[in-house]
DNA sequence: CATATTTATGAATATCTATTCAAAGAATGA
DNA sequence: TCATTCTTTGAATAGATATTCATAAATATG
């Protein structure tokens, strides 16, 4: 390993623990009220180094975004490919991103708010980023459920594409009244057979 | 009218001019960015006259989305009112909602990304009251259901309120994406019937 | 009309925090 | 060891804006 490689290794790791630290403190303040200060701090470094690693608070905030949205989708993809069955694939589908979401509720909490709330200054790469990553998982959905249609599982007079958007709306839409603890004593395994039972009954072929 | 009677009149009504201009300028600009400067010139007041309604920024804000999300509550009882069918109960409820949403699209899309977003200082009367509302209205929602249940439309296995919570769910899902602009050529009342059909098919007694 | 009371004004204040940058500190290599 | 390069530091800067309050205008009163 040249020295130039090693030196952009060490810089990405130490790019990687402030994300890291970034994320604890987003998670727990928001973005609003989370300031470079306290990340800094979190981090253990001085306010200073953080702009050394992101060019300002926005930018270091939707990296982190993109990183946990393609982890998410990375997690989902390597469970759903690990059976053939169409039904079986869609179950684990909605079961593993509800996981991942239960798994990082204090991200998701900060996400589910502040996502759209935050008139992002920057139309830049990252938050391009962010809106591909999602329109190409939702193609990936609607692969899953157009085998299912020819599997004769869901009825195929329903679009797949507008199926695929209903589902993920409904994942959103169990996810943030719980993230929000409105619903904290429902285990996250029981609302996920609860929506599929609707969800499969509502689509399925009669 | 007594003197202090008018007195209050005109009060409220001028507090009404500025909760106007609130709504038109949050609904432009989004709750951070926009300014009291900026409402008191939408208002046609000066800066210092807003704090005469209001306490502060947050208050202002608050006391605004309970006043809308009272009319819409309100706007969609009177409407599912005038059937005594069930099932047209339902149906009512949703494309009543939806339409109230699209009816305000400008100030829901900042509901919806800054409600939760802004951690606010204030754990006070109104946000507790916003709160309040929505309890009352799923318990609403919750009703309408059981009688669909009494009736045979809905299976009986499935518990009513969480039902409703799915049921409102939906709605917030659906109207979310759209309100961003991702799907602007869907028709609202397309996207309606899609998710009755789904929803109403998924639950429905065999 | 003169006075009292209410209401509106907006410049000034106070605070907050993202970002910068000159200086200090580490690491490297000859 | 010493000079050079890379990295970190955090006090200082700059800009923004919520909130206040002394003053002015408007309105009511007698």
């Amino acid at each position: 390993m040249s020295v130039i490689e090693r030196k952009k290794r060490d810089w990405l790791l130490r790019q990687g623990d402030i994300l890291k630290a970034a994320e604890r403190v987003f998670a727990t303040k928001g973005y609003h009220k989370a300031t470079i200060q306290d990340v800094a701090k979190e981090a253990q470094y001085a306010v200073g180094t953080i702009y050394l690693y992101f060019n300002h608070k926005e930018a270091l905030y939707l990296d982190l975004i993109e990183r946990k949205i393609a982890d998410l989708i990375y997690e989902v993809k390597r469970e759903v490919n690990k059976t053939g069955d169409a039904k079986e694939k869609i179950r684990v589908l909605v079961h593993q991103q509800l996981t991942y979401f239960e798994e990082n509720h204090d991200f998701f909490r900060i996400y589910f708010s502040e996502r759209g709330g935050v008139r992002w200054a920057i139309k830049d790469k990252v938050s391009k980023s962010v809106r591909d990553k999602f329109v190409k998982y939702l193609d990936y959905i609607t692969e899953l459920l157009k085998d299912a249609q020819e599997k004769l599982l869901i009825r195929k007079d329903l679009e797949a594409k507008r199926l695929a958007y209903v589902l993920t709306s409904m994942l959103s839409a169990t996810i943030i009244p719980w993230l929000k603890g409105m619903c904290h004593k429902e285990k996250i395994t029981d609302m996920t057979d609860f929506i599929l039972d609707i969800f499969l009954k509502g689509v399925e072929q009669k």
